[in-house]
DNA sequence: CAAGTCGTGGATACTATACATCCACGTTAG
DNA sequence: CTAACGTGGATGTATAGTATCCACGACTTG
Protein backbone atom coordinates (compact mmCIF):
# COMPACT_ATOMS: atom_id res chain seq x y z
CA UNK A 1 0.00 0.00 0.00
CA UNK A 2 1.74 3.09 -1.10
CA UNK A 3 0.05 7.17 -1.21
CA UNK A 4 0.83 8.55 -4.40
CA UNK A 5 3.72 11.19 -4.51
CA UNK A 6 0.94 13.68 -6.08
CA UNK A 7 -0.41 13.58 -2.48
CA UNK A 8 2.42 15.31 -0.77
CA UNK A 9 3.11 17.50 -3.88
CA UNK A 10 -0.58 18.77 -3.63
CA UNK A 11 -0.97 19.17 0.42
CA UNK A 12 2.15 21.60 -0.30
CA UNK A 13 1.40 23.81 -3.15
CA UNK A 14 -1.92 24.17 -1.45
CA UNK A 15 -0.01 25.17 1.93
CA UNK A 16 2.18 27.52 -0.38
CA UNK A 17 -0.66 29.01 -1.90
CA UNK A 18 -2.44 29.74 1.94
CA UNK A 19 0.80 31.40 2.81
CA UNK A 20 1.22 33.48 -0.12
CA UNK A 21 -0.20 36.87 -0.27
CA UNK A 22 -3.87 37.00 -0.95
CA UNK A 23 -5.05 37.62 -4.63
CA UNK A 24 -2.01 36.70 -6.26
CA UNK A 25 -2.18 33.74 -8.33
CA UNK A 26 1.37 31.41 -8.60
CA UNK A 27 1.82 29.82 -11.88
CA UNK A 28 2.47 25.90 -12.05
CA UNK A 29 5.98 26.89 -13.05
CA UNK A 30 6.45 28.76 -9.83
CA UNK A 31 5.04 26.09 -7.66
CA UNK A 32 6.95 23.07 -9.65
CA UNK A 33 10.18 25.13 -9.03
CA UNK A 34 9.83 26.04 -5.41
CA UNK A 35 9.91 22.35 -4.62
CA UNK A 36 11.85 20.99 -7.33
CA UNK A 37 8.78 19.24 -8.86
CA UNK A 38 8.29 18.27 -12.85
CA UNK A 39 5.70 21.08 -13.82
CA UNK A 40 4.00 18.94 -16.46
CA UNK A 41 3.25 16.30 -13.92
CA UNK A 42 2.44 18.58 -11.35
CA UNK A 43 -0.13 20.08 -13.52
CA UNK A 44 -2.03 17.06 -13.70
CA UNK A 45 -2.41 17.12 -9.84
CA UNK A 46 -2.93 21.15 -9.91
CA UNK A 47 -5.91 20.16 -12.30
CA UNK A 48 -7.27 17.82 -10.15
CA UNK A 49 -7.59 20.17 -7.25
CA UNK A 50 -9.11 22.72 -9.57
CA UNK A 51 -11.75 20.09 -10.74
CA UNK A 52 -12.95 19.28 -6.79
CA UNK A 53 -13.14 23.12 -6.28
CA UNK A 54 -10.43 23.55 -3.97
CA UNK A 55 -8.46 25.58 -6.50
CA UNK A 56 -9.17 28.34 -8.84
CA UNK A 57 -7.27 28.43 -12.20
CA UNK A 58 -6.36 31.97 -14.25
CA UNK A 59 -5.43 31.34 -17.73
CA UNK A 60 -3.80 33.76 -19.65
CA UNK A 61 -0.18 36.07 -19.04
CA UNK A 62 0.07 36.37 -15.04
CA UNK A 63 -2.60 33.97 -14.35
CA UNK A 64 -2.31 31.04 -12.07
CA UNK A 65 -3.52 28.97 -9.35
CA UNK A 66 -4.98 30.22 -6.09
CA UNK A 67 -7.16 29.05 -3.33
CA UNK A 68 -11.01 28.97 -3.99
CA UNK A 69 -11.95 28.99 -0.35
CA UNK A 70 -10.45 30.06 2.83
CA UNK A 71 -7.64 28.37 4.08
CA UNK A 72 -9.80 27.66 7.43
CA UNK A 73 -12.09 25.79 5.08
CA UNK A 74 -10.03 23.63 3.08
CA UNK A 75 -9.27 20.45 5.14
CA UNK A 76 -6.82 17.89 4.51
CA UNK A 77 -9.07 15.26 3.89
CA UNK A 78 -10.10 17.74 0.69
CA UNK A 79 -6.93 17.48 -0.86
CA UNK A 80 -6.32 13.80 -0.45
CA UNK A 81 -9.67 13.24 -1.87
CA UNK A 82 -9.23 14.93 -5.03
CA UNK A 83 -6.16 13.20 -5.92
CA UNK A 84 -6.36 9.73 -4.65
CA UNK A 85 -9.82 9.53 -4.38
CA UNK A 86 -12.22 9.03 -1.69
CA UNK A 87 -12.31 5.10 -2.28
CA UNK A 88 -10.88 2.91 0.72
CA UNK A 89 -7.63 1.27 0.00
CA UNK A 90 -9.68 -2.17 1.06
CA UNK A 91 -11.54 -3.34 -1.87
CA UNK A 92 -13.76 -6.30 -0.58
CA UNK A 93 -13.34 -9.28 -3.28
CA UNK A 94 -15.98 -11.98 -1.50
CA UNK A 95 -13.70 -14.28 -2.03
CA UNK A 96 -16.30 -15.51 0.96
CA UNK A 97 -18.53 -16.37 -1.96
CA UNK A 98 -15.99 -18.09 -4.06
CA UNK A 99 -14.29 -21.90 -3.77
CA UNK A 100 -15.62 -25.26 -2.23
CA UNK A 101 -16.12 -23.33 0.90
CA UNK A 102 -18.66 -20.33 -0.59
CA UNK A 103 -21.09 -18.67 1.33
CA UNK A 104 -24.28 -19.21 0.01
CA UNK A 105 -26.42 -15.64 -1.17
CA UNK A 106 -28.80 -15.76 2.05
CA UNK A 107 -25.51 -15.88 4.29
CA UNK A 108 -24.28 -12.92 2.57
CA UNK A 109 -27.13 -10.05 3.64
CA UNK A 110 -24.93 -8.50 6.31
CA UNK A 111 -21.75 -7.21 4.94
CA UNK A 112 -18.28 -9.28 5.37
CA UNK A 113 -16.86 -8.86 8.72
CA UNK A 114 -13.51 -8.31 7.40
CA UNK A 115 -14.67 -5.80 4.74
CA UNK A 116 -16.69 -3.94 7.83
CA UNK A 117 -13.75 -3.51 10.03
CA UNK A 118 -11.69 -2.03 7.08
CA UNK A 119 -14.70 0.37 6.13
CA UNK A 120 -14.29 1.61 9.75
CA UNK A 121 -10.40 2.05 10.13
CA UNK A 122 -10.81 4.01 6.89
CA UNK A 123 -13.21 6.37 8.12
CA UNK A 124 -10.54 6.71 11.05
CA UNK A 125 -7.95 7.46 8.92
CA UNK A 126 -10.43 10.57 7.16
CA UNK A 127 -11.81 11.83 10.01
CA UNK A 128 -8.42 12.07 11.49
CA UNK A 129 -7.31 13.81 8.07
CA UNK A 130 -10.91 15.72 7.99
CA UNK A 131 -9.34 17.20 11.18
CA UNK A 132 -6.86 19.20 9.78
CA UNK A 133 -7.33 22.50 8.11
CA UNK A 134 -4.46 24.40 5.83
CA UNK A 135 -4.78 27.12 8.11
CA UNK A 136 -3.64 25.02 10.80
CA UNK A 137 -1.19 23.69 8.96
CA UNK A 138 0.64 26.85 7.95
CA UNK A 139 1.12 27.93 11.59
CA UNK A 140 3.41 25.08 11.71
CA UNK A 141 5.10 26.05 9.85
CA UNK A 142 8.77 27.79 11.18
CA UNK A 143 8.03 31.64 11.09
CA UNK A 144 11.52 32.51 9.47
CA UNK A 145 10.33 30.17 6.26
CA UNK A 146 6.99 31.85 6.11
CA UNK A 147 8.31 35.41 5.59
CA UNK A 148 10.81 33.87 3.32
CA UNK A 149 7.84 32.95 1.16
CA UNK A 150 5.63 35.61 1.43
CA UNK A 151 8.91 38.18 0.57
CA UNK A 152 9.60 35.65 -2.53
CA UNK A 153 6.37 35.30 -3.87
CA UNK A 154 4.50 38.46 -3.12
CA UNK A 155 6.31 40.15 -5.95
CA UNK A 156 3.57 42.94 -5.58
CA UNK A 157 4.76 44.95 -2.98
CA UNK A 158 1.47 46.83 -1.45
CA UNK A 159 0.10 49.51 -3.91
CA UNK B 1 -3.47 3.74 -3.24
CA UNK B 2 -4.63 0.19 -2.86
CA UNK B 3 -4.34 -2.50 -0.53
CA UNK B 4 -3.03 -5.93 -1.87
CA UNK B 5 -5.07 -8.78 -2.16
CA UNK B 6 -3.11 -10.65 0.02
CA UNK B 7 -4.75 -8.96 3.15
CA UNK B 8 -7.78 -10.44 2.61
CA UNK B 9 -6.74 -13.44 1.84
CA UNK B 10 -4.63 -13.86 5.17
CA UNK B 11 -7.78 -12.50 6.96
CA UNK B 12 -10.36 -14.83 5.91
CA UNK B 13 -7.50 -17.62 5.73
CA UNK B 14 -7.01 -16.56 9.56
CA UNK B 15 -10.75 -16.61 10.37
CA UNK B 16 -10.81 -20.13 9.00
CA UNK B 17 -8.40 -21.48 10.94
CA UNK B 18 -10.19 -19.52 13.74
CA UNK B 19 -12.93 -21.22 13.38
CA UNK B 20 -11.54 -24.55 12.61
CA UNK B 21 -11.99 -27.58 15.27
CA UNK B 22 -8.82 -26.91 17.56
CA UNK B 23 -5.52 -28.99 17.24
CA UNK B 24 -6.39 -29.92 13.10
CA UNK B 25 -3.85 -28.29 10.99
CA UNK B 26 -5.23 -27.02 7.09
CA UNK B 27 -3.16 -27.80 4.57
CA UNK B 28 -2.93 -24.84 2.16
CA UNK B 29 -4.18 -26.76 -1.15
CA UNK B 30 -7.57 -26.70 1.85
CA UNK B 31 -7.38 -22.79 2.16
CA UNK B 32 -6.60 -22.48 -1.15
CA UNK B 33 -9.83 -24.49 -2.59
CA UNK B 34 -12.52 -23.18 0.04
CA UNK B 35 -12.00 -19.74 -0.98
CA UNK B 36 -10.49 -20.55 -4.90
CA UNK B 37 -7.44 -18.96 -4.82
CA UNK B 38 -4.28 -19.75 -6.42
CA UNK B 39 -2.67 -22.08 -4.26
CA UNK B 40 1.24 -21.42 -5.09
CA UNK B 41 0.72 -17.66 -4.49
CA UNK B 42 -1.21 -18.19 -1.27
CA UNK B 43 2.03 -20.11 -0.40
CA UNK B 44 3.56 -16.90 0.44
CA UNK B 45 1.38 -15.01 2.06
CA UNK B 46 0.83 -18.02 4.53
CA UNK B 47 4.52 -18.00 4.99
CA UNK B 48 4.37 -14.41 5.64
CA UNK B 49 2.10 -15.06 8.76
CA UNK B 50 4.41 -17.70 9.48
CA UNK B 51 7.48 -15.35 10.15
CA UNK B 52 5.24 -12.75 11.47
CA UNK B 53 4.23 -15.61 14.26
CA UNK B 54 0.86 -15.90 13.55
CA UNK B 55 0.87 -19.25 12.31
CA UNK B 56 2.34 -22.61 12.66
CA UNK B 57 3.28 -24.75 10.15
CA UNK B 58 3.86 -28.51 10.63
CA UNK B 59 5.30 -29.73 7.80
CA UNK B 60 4.89 -33.54 6.50
CA UNK B 61 1.72 -35.82 5.66
CA UNK B 62 -1.42 -34.49 7.57
CA UNK B 63 0.92 -31.24 7.90
CA UNK B 64 -0.49 -27.81 7.55
CA UNK B 65 -1.30 -24.50 9.12
CA UNK B 66 -2.51 -24.08 12.65
CA UNK B 67 -2.98 -20.52 14.70
CA UNK B 68 -0.01 -19.84 16.81
CA UNK B 69 -1.99 -18.29 19.80
CA UNK B 70 -5.83 -17.87 20.55
CA UNK B 71 -8.06 -16.14 18.33
CA UNK B 72 -8.65 -13.60 21.11
CA UNK B 73 -4.86 -12.63 20.91
CA UNK B 74 -4.98 -11.79 17.18
CA UNK B 75 -5.76 -8.68 15.91
CA UNK B 76 -6.69 -7.77 12.34
CA UNK B 77 -3.71 -5.19 12.70
CA UNK B 78 -0.98 -8.16 13.46
CA UNK B 79 -2.56 -9.63 9.91
CA UNK B 80 -2.20 -6.69 7.99
CA UNK B 81 1.21 -6.18 9.54
CA UNK B 82 2.23 -9.38 8.27
CA UNK B 83 1.62 -9.19 4.86
CA UNK B 84 1.48 -5.24 3.86
CA UNK B 85 4.37 -4.53 6.46
CA UNK B 86 3.45 -2.08 9.54
CA UNK B 87 4.58 1.01 7.55
CA UNK B 88 2.37 4.42 6.45
CA UNK B 89 0.99 4.95 3.08
CA UNK B 90 2.56 8.56 3.02
CA UNK B 91 6.58 8.37 2.92
CA UNK B 92 7.37 12.14 3.09
CA UNK B 93 9.59 12.93 -0.03
CA UNK B 94 11.05 16.27 2.43
CA UNK B 95 10.09 17.92 -0.48
CA UNK B 96 10.04 21.36 1.33
CA UNK B 97 14.00 20.97 1.39
CA UNK B 98 13.97 21.01 -2.59
CA UNK B 99 13.40 23.22 -5.27
CA UNK B 100 14.04 27.25 -5.19
CA UNK B 101 11.91 27.49 -1.80
CA UNK B 102 13.80 25.42 -0.11
CA UNK B 103 14.00 25.28 3.55
CA UNK B 104 17.30 25.42 5.66
CA UNK B 105 18.26 22.95 7.55
CA UNK B 106 17.93 24.35 10.76
CA UNK B 107 14.45 25.43 9.89
CA UNK B 108 13.39 21.30 9.29
CA UNK B 109 14.46 20.59 13.00
CA UNK B 110 10.82 19.86 13.64
CA UNK B 111 8.89 17.05 11.55
CA UNK B 112 7.28 18.75 8.26
CA UNK B 113 3.87 19.54 9.20
CA UNK B 114 2.42 17.51 6.64
CA UNK B 115 3.87 14.04 7.19
CA UNK B 116 2.91 14.59 10.99
CA UNK B 117 -0.64 14.86 10.19
CA UNK B 118 -0.13 11.73 8.27
CA UNK B 119 1.48 10.13 10.18
CA UNK B 120 -1.55 10.79 12.89
CA UNK B 121 -3.80 9.60 10.72
CA UNK B 122 -2.35 6.37 10.31
CA UNK B 123 -1.98 5.61 13.44
CA UNK B 124 -5.54 6.23 13.86
CA UNK B 125 -6.61 3.42 10.83
CA UNK B 126 -3.96 1.08 13.03
CA UNK B 127 -5.92 1.75 16.11
CA UNK B 128 -8.78 0.87 14.96
CA UNK B 129 -7.63 -2.42 13.34
CA UNK B 130 -6.01 -3.10 16.63
CA UNK B 131 -8.78 -3.15 18.09
CA UNK B 132 -10.63 -6.13 16.28
CA UNK B 133 -9.88 -9.96 17.17
CA UNK B 134 -10.27 -12.91 14.88
CA UNK B 135 -12.13 -14.35 18.00
CA UNK B 136 -14.67 -10.89 17.40
CA UNK B 137 -14.54 -11.72 13.68
CA UNK B 138 -15.66 -15.35 14.29
CA UNK B 139 -18.47 -14.40 15.85
CA UNK B 140 -20.30 -12.44 13.36
CA UNK B 141 -19.75 -14.81 11.07
CA UNK B 142 -23.50 -16.45 10.16
CA UNK B 143 -24.07 -19.55 12.35
CA UNK B 144 -25.33 -21.80 9.81
CA UNK B 145 -21.79 -21.05 7.72
CA UNK B 146 -19.93 -21.67 10.64
CA UNK B 147 -21.19 -24.95 11.45
CA UNK B 148 -21.13 -26.08 7.93
CA UNK B 149 -17.27 -24.64 7.87
CA UNK B 150 -16.67 -26.93 11.08
CA UNK B 151 -17.72 -30.14 9.44
CA UNK B 152 -16.10 -29.93 6.19
CA UNK B 153 -13.25 -28.91 7.41
CA UNK B 154 -13.45 -31.07 10.86
CA UNK B 155 -12.43 -34.56 8.81
CA UNK B 156 -11.35 -35.94 12.46
CA UNK B 157 -14.62 -37.40 14.08
CA UNK B 158 -14.73 -36.83 17.76
CA UNK B 159 -12.68 -40.54 18.41
C1' DC C 1 13.82 -47.39 5.64
C1' DA C 2 11.28 -46.00 1.51
C1' DA C 3 7.77 -43.16 -0.49
C1' DG C 4 4.70 -39.69 -0.73
C1' DT C 5 2.95 -35.31 1.44
C1' DC C 6 3.73 -30.82 2.81
C1' DG C 7 6.05 -26.19 3.75
C1' DT C 8 10.27 -23.17 2.26
C1' DG C 9 12.61 -20.20 -0.64
C1' DG C 10 14.42 -18.61 -5.01
C1' DA C 11 13.85 -17.47 -9.89
C1' DT C 12 10.92 -15.84 -13.32
C1' DA C 13 7.24 -13.70 -16.00
C1' DC C 14 2.95 -10.92 -16.45
C1' DT C 15 0.03 -6.94 -15.36
C1' DA C 16 -1.82 -2.82 -13.36
C1' DT C 17 -0.86 1.57 -11.73
C1' DA C 18 1.75 5.49 -10.87
C1' DC C 19 5.18 8.52 -12.80
C1' DA C 20 6.57 11.48 -16.47
C1' DT C 21 6.62 13.98 -20.86
C1' DC C 22 4.96 16.16 -25.03
C1' DC C 23 1.86 18.59 -27.99
C1' DA C 24 -2.35 20.86 -29.84
C1' DC C 25 -5.86 23.82 -28.19
C1' DG C 26 -8.60 27.67 -25.91
C1' DT C 27 -8.32 31.76 -23.03
C1' DT C 28 -6.62 36.16 -21.52
C1' DA C 29 -3.57 40.29 -20.35
C1' DG C 30 -0.78 43.73 -22.46
C1' DC D 1 -2.01 40.38 -32.36
C1' DT D 2 1.06 37.92 -29.48
C1' DA D 3 3.01 35.81 -25.71
C1' DA D 4 1.85 33.59 -21.26
C1' DC D 5 -0.89 30.34 -19.06
C1' DG D 6 -4.18 26.39 -17.99
C1' DT D 7 -6.66 22.14 -20.31
C1' DG D 8 -6.88 17.70 -22.02
C1' DG D 9 -5.38 13.83 -24.77
C1' DA D 10 -1.81 10.64 -26.32
C1' DT D 11 2.18 8.33 -25.23
C1' DG D 12 6.12 6.05 -22.97
C1' DT D 13 8.66 4.31 -18.67
C1' DA D 14 9.23 2.34 -14.01
C1' DT D 15 7.68 0.11 -9.98
C1' DA D 16 4.99 -2.93 -7.18
C1' DG D 17 1.66 -6.55 -6.93
C1' DT D 18 0.07 -10.87 -9.00
C1' DA D 19 1.08 -15.45 -10.40
C1' DT D 20 3.65 -19.66 -11.50
C1' DC D 21 7.24 -23.14 -11.31
C1' DC D 22 10.86 -25.88 -9.41
C1' DA D 23 14.49 -27.67 -6.23
C1' DC D 24 14.99 -28.58 -1.50
C1' DG D 25 14.31 -30.13 3.35
C1' DA D 26 11.15 -31.98 6.90
C1' DC D 27 8.07 -35.27 8.45
C1' DT D 28 4.50 -39.00 8.68
C1' DT D 29 2.93 -43.21 7.29
C1' DG D 30 3.34 -47.87 5.81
Amino acid sequence: MKLSEGVEWGLHCALLLAEAPAGVPLPRRVLAEHYGLPEAYLAKHLQALTRAGLLHATPGPSGGFRLARPAGEITVLDVLDAIEGPASPFVCQEIRQQGTGAARPEECTRPCAIASVMVRAHQAWRESLRAVTLDQLVNRVPQALRKRNRAKLGTDAPS
